[in-house]
DNA sequence: TCCTATGTTGTATG
DNA sequence: ACATACAACATAGG
């Protein structure tokens, strides 16, 4: 589910826990989103710890817990962040729960692609800080993005943008939705982009970044919100879906591994 | 039963 | 060394 908005989204769930102590820490032990970090030291280094404030960078969040402990989360592809009554009986899928005085912050992940990693010490962690920079940054220019692809000329362009490295928080639906605007097919070779297309891509990048942020990212909403109708996303999940500019029929189908979904009417090979 | 799923990573191959 | 392709991870829902 969770792509660069829905992450923001998910962190600013837990606001309502900033400021405040952790009295208790329930884990699953055993789930596999603590494969590499060890969960009693997270139950024994968060209890009576204040969770001091939290960041997101790309797919990814960091809690401040006191001034010597970071908890970084990944969603995976089924993860998600809650707030709970304070009394919350943890579910099956509820693997890390921080529970205070007023609420019990949640994490969930039935599919378990997601990781909990513990970091201690006064400096958040090096694989927080070496996150690429973000989209909507001054460092992310047209000539880097240009620079990229080229180093990728033969790949598809759709699984490179779903490359981290230079499109952190980039995720599936994006993809799909950055091509479609910027009337690019997926399958053009990475290397086959006109300068123009470039900048163009470079261009709705940011922009389906900067609006689902504020659409989605930035909801006070106990549910997500999904964009409008005029944004490929609510046509593109299911067979028979239609172009919203050009009415035509979408394709779906697999690229690099992953289901893609465009309009051959505004994207040609 | 079979297929799909908004993600990442390790490994084999070129 | 670098780029590329793909299976594997684990579960629920249609």
């Amino acid at each position: 589910m969770p792509e660069l908005a829905e992450v923001e989204y998910f962190r600013q769930r837990w606001n309502p826990g900033l400021g405040a102590r952790i009295e208790r820490v329930h884990v699953h032990p055993k789930a596999g989103v603590f494969k590499t970090s060890d969960p009693g030291q997270i139950v024994k280094t968060l209890t009576e710890a204040t969770l001091v404030s939290s960041e997101a960078a790309a797919k990814q969040m960091l809690f401040r817990a006191g001034d010597n402990a970071w908890l970084g989360i990944h969603l995976g592809m089924t993860g998600e962040l809650s707030l709970q009554p304070a009394d919350h009986a943890p579910r099956k899928s509820d693997h890390l729960v921080l529970i205070q005085r007023e609420h019990a912050l949640v994490f969930s992940d039935p599919r378990m692609f997601g990781r909990v990693q513990l970091h201690i010490g006064p400096e958040p962690p090096s694989w927080w800080t070496q996150i690429a920079p973000p989209v909507l940054s001054e460092a992310f220019t047209v000539g880097a993005v240009d620079a990229f692809l080229s180093r990728r000329a033969r790949t598809p362009i759709k699984p490179v943008l779903l490359m981290q490295q230079r499109f952190p928080g980039i995720g599936n639906w994006m993809a799909d939705e950055i091509l479609w605007r910027a009337a690019i097919h997926p399958k053009r070779p990475a290397g086959s982009l006109a300068p123009e297309e470039i900048k163009l891509l470079h261009r709705e990048v940011r922009w389906v970044a900067d609006r689902a942020l504020k659409l989605i990212g930035a909801a006070q909403t106990p549910v997500l919100v999904d964009p409008p109708k005029s944004w490929l996303f609510p046509h593109r999940w299911t067979d028979g879906g239609r172009c919203p500019k050009t009415g035509a029929r979408l394709l779906r189908e697999e690229i690099g591994g992953r289901t893609t979904c465009w309009s051959p009417a505004r994207q040609k090979l």
